[in-house]
DNA sequence: AATCGAGTCAAACACGTGTTTGAATCGGGC
DNA sequence: GCCCGATTCAAACACGTGTTTGACTCGATT
């Protein structure tokens, strides 16, 4: 935590060797996953010694959970949520917030290292970070089921809010996590116009609100899905 | 240990020692990944000596590259697409494609190895998945952009039709991967509802129909979403 | 100038890893 | 009955890992 301490006070150009490690130790993980990386990799990548990491963070694990921690901060925690004037149509809330996970949350577009990081986390979360999701992904939750809310205006119950909600975060970060997966499945020049983050939060958006709007019918077309369940039986 | 192996031929009930180090790891690298996973508890669980995966696939890297093959093989290789009667609507189709993908592909529900293996290949493709996933992902893709191309006659185009396809093959394989992480920001009650892979099928299901019903009119409602790209410059 | 203490460093330690080895085992074919 | 190839096994190997050590540097303090 003491950073920019720069013993001799006079030059600290640099950052101090704390904040590299840091950053090093996410790319790192980021990259190659906690096993894989190794502390000399990091420390040669920081500029430091191997010694340095036993000094700052006591070992790997806890190099680890604060790089998590910072990598997170730096890319969701820096920028509030942004905020309306009164009036703010709830469509025009609902794209800046999708736009907003967008951008922050998954690191779209750019190789982002701090995206990677916590995508890990994603699918095989430690306790370490999970302290660090709730804190930041759960208010994003809640602004999103707020604001749904008032777009349904009463039409969709309350599960259906929050498994939309669901279906947001989860597609912003699917698109940040699994690109490399996605671009398997498009050709090269479909991969921009289609995961660039301005038209994604668009389209993300868009499909939103029409699920809102087409919610009060699901009486009526919802019955026919999953209707095969009886007839094939799943398999384990 | 070495129960009812039978290498001759004559009996082999249980499964020869190949198969059972294909499942071992299977389990193993699911749960903890390639690095994490060691071939000592791969084997001691398989119950088989640690030579044999040496002698059975050469080393480690190998074990891994066939037991992701099986994993994927033995969740969706095995069942083909379903098959329709001439004439059933596009809405019916669609709904069993996304039921197919929801229940075969991410494995929700029951805890499933399969699925965290194949998961951990889509945030970090590996070189060796990725034929498997272009020979059992690619056909299920090209099945949906046909359903959802009928199913839009003509009012989306090309590239909207590939996200949405993308869309949600990435929902279903969110909801088996993330299911943990999705379980954080829900109540313990709520997860049985909004998880179970009946009910998730088809709000997926429902929800794509909505955004291709909505498709045709998204020059009015499109152009206000993502209208702040200019006034909150993304910074890296 | 002498002292102090935070920070750095190369070297070494203990340990767990993937892999190999060579003997032992087993059933079937001559 | 005896050898043969296929398979299994415990033990060992070589190596890379995270971590610790203890001497060393160098500005700040007195």
């Amino acid at each position: 935590m003491v950073q920019l301490r720069a013993k001799s006070g006079a030059v600290e150009r640099v950052v101090d060797p704390r904040q590299r490690l840091l950053v090093a130790a996410g790319r790192e993980f980021a990259a190659r996953g906690y096993e894989a990386a190794t502390v000399r990799e990091i420390c040669h990548a920081a500029g430091v010694n191997v010694a340095a990491v036993s000094y700052y963070f006591g070992d790997k694990r806890g190099l680890y959970v604060e790089s998590v921690r910072c990598a997170h901060e730096q890319r969701v925690g820096r920028e509030p949520l942004p905020e309306w004037a009164p009036g703010t149509p709830a469509e025009r809330r609902l794209g800046d917030v999708v736009d907003h996970l967008l951008r922050r949350t998954p690191g779209l577009g750019g190789s982002s290292w701090q995206a990677r990081l916590l995508l890990r986390e994603l699918v095989q979360p430690t306790a370490a970070c999970r302290g660090v999701v709730e804190d930041h992904v759960r208010p994003r939750f809640a602004a999103l089921l707020t604001i749904l809310g008032e777009l349904s205006a009463g039409r969709l119950a309350q599960p259906e809010l929050k498994w939309l909600a669901v279906s947001i975060i989860g597609q912003c970060l699917l698109h940040g996590a699994a690109g490399e997966f996605i671009g398997m499945l498009l050709a090269p020049e479909e991969i921009d116009e289609l995961e660039s983050p301005g038209p994604l939060a668009a389209r993300i958006t868009r499909q939103a609100i029409a699920a809102v709007a087409a919610g009060g019918d699901r009486g009526q077309r919802g019955g026919h899905v999953g209707g095969q369940e009886a007839t094939r039986p799943c398999r384990t």
